[in-house]
RNA sequence: GGGGGAAUUCCCGAGUGGCCAAAGGGGGCAGACUGUAAAUCUGUUGUCGCUGACUUCGGUGGUUCGAAUCCACCUUCCCCCA
């Protein structure tokens, strides 16, 4: 019995529900990025919850570093702990390995990170990731990647991707010999901008018959059409019985072509990021509540918007939150684009169980392109 | 009443003869951010007909080829003594 089912399809795009121990996800889904158990800008998991947020991701290398996926498990796992009901998807650490790029070195048998907090050496491969991970207990776990610059050259993204089917192997057998079978295993596929490393890489992958596969590497500077052309080589190829988790991305319209091309999942640091940098979402596109010409504005961020903070504040408010760096401005902003992009998720799952998702997506880009 | 010190571009503040439209902060204005080392980072901030010109360093006058910088007086503020 398959945990994931298809319950319609407009093109490639899929609406489908995907069950896990903490309740049903339904996607397309964004997962809102709670990296150390905590979302950035001071929500808290019932804001999540109000803010329309039903999957939560957090990640293996943080809550290694701190606290100790010794001391989440004994608070409940990363739910108990952080008080959150719902379901959870860890990261591998594996973007770590990208990000952290100046602190790590990569072998065999994984990547050896000088801590950004104090320095102190932290050795983290895919068995040791897969380990944090079932300590932190999320209902879903990442295989430890690879992640390589978009700028790399095509040895550089084979060799990254040979060595991401290799870790992916020591994790299955990892995640076996742990005997977690309510947790899932993802598989992450990489390849870089290169088609046929991506395709190899994908139907290897796959043939571990893991639950559900991601792909990771994708919006870490490439243009957005290399991005989106390597979503429709992938397409035809994915297996359409189980989920499709497309790693870091989005912004709307990003998210809106990558379900166009049949992916499922997302999760993206941006619209919190921006949320407390004041750039803020509406529907004909983000504002900038810090300009000057919102001095005077009494209108919410978006009249359209159902959220608490359109529902009571003007953008002169707001605005004078920003410029004088109280909390309250990133709480409020990181809520209000948050809140975006969970009801466009529930937009876009309603749209597809109409079978009008191919036209609100070009009237959503049209929308935005208009300018705010 | 006597003595000492200070006045710099929106603010604080560096600068004591040319490399000064003037360091550095702050503030302002704008930009970036895609599996979060990110409440962070970047640019810009006298005017204009802008690869140059003009105006500016409390005021006025002087010294000098050249002054924010030196001199004189004036104005305002601060400190000490009476």
């Amino acid at each position: 019995m398959s945990a994931f089912t298809v319950l319609r399809e407009e093109g490639h795009a899929r609406r489908a529900v995907y069950a896990t121990a903490h309740g049903d996800i339904h996607t397309p889904v964004f997962m809102n990025v709670a990296t150390q158990a905590a979302m950035k800008g001071g929500l808290a998991a019932c804001d999540l919850r109000r803010a329309g947020c039903s999957v939560v991701l957090a990640n293996a290398y943080h809550l290694h570093l701190r606290p100790g996926e010794d001391t989440v498990r004994s608070m409940g796992g990363l739910h108990g702990f952080m008080r959150w009901s719902g379901p959870m998807l860890t990261d591998s650490g594996g973007f770590q390995v990208y990000s952290l790029a100046g602190r790590r070195k990569i072998t065999d048998e994984g990547a050896e990170f000088a801590s950004h907090i104090d320095g102190a050496r932290v050795f983290i491969g895919p068995r040791e990731s897969v380990r944090i991970q079932t300590a932190l207990g999320a209902d879903i776990i990442m295989a430890f990647d690879e992640c390589v610059e978009s700028t790399a050259s095509r040895e550089v993204v084979q060799s990254a991707s040979e060595r991401t089917l290799r870790w992916l192997d020591c994790c299955i057998d990892e995640h076996g010999r742990a005997g977690q079978g309510a947790r899932a295993l993802w598989g992450i596929n990489q390849g870089g901008v290169y088609e046929d490393i991506r395709a190899d890489n994908l139907l290897r992958l796959q043939e571990r018959g893991l639950p559900g596969v991601a792909i990771g590497g994708l919006a870490v500077g490439e243009e957005k059409a290399a991005m989106y052309h390597i979503l429709d080589i992938l397409c035809p190829l994915l297996h359409k019985h189980i989920p499709r988790y497309l790693m870091g991305v989005g912004t709307p319209e990003d998210i809106l072509q990558a379900v166009s091309r049949g992916i499922d999942f997302f999760d993206c640091v941006l619209p919190a990021r921006n949320g407390r940098h004041g750039h803020l979402y509406t529907r004909k596109g983000k504002i900038n509540i810090k300009n000057a010409r919102y001095r005077l504005d009494e209108n919410p961020i978006d009249e359209q918007c159902g959220c608490e903070v359109c529902a009571l504040y003007t953008r002169a408010y707001l605005r004078h939150l920003f410029t004088c760096g109280e909390l309250l401005a990133l709480r409020l902003g990181a809520y209000h684009n948050l809140y975006y992009y969970n009801s466009l998720m529930a937009q876009i799952r309603q749209n597809l169980e109409n079978g009008t998702f191919n036209a609100f997506r070009k009237a959503m880009t049209e929308c935005w392109t208009s300018g705010p």
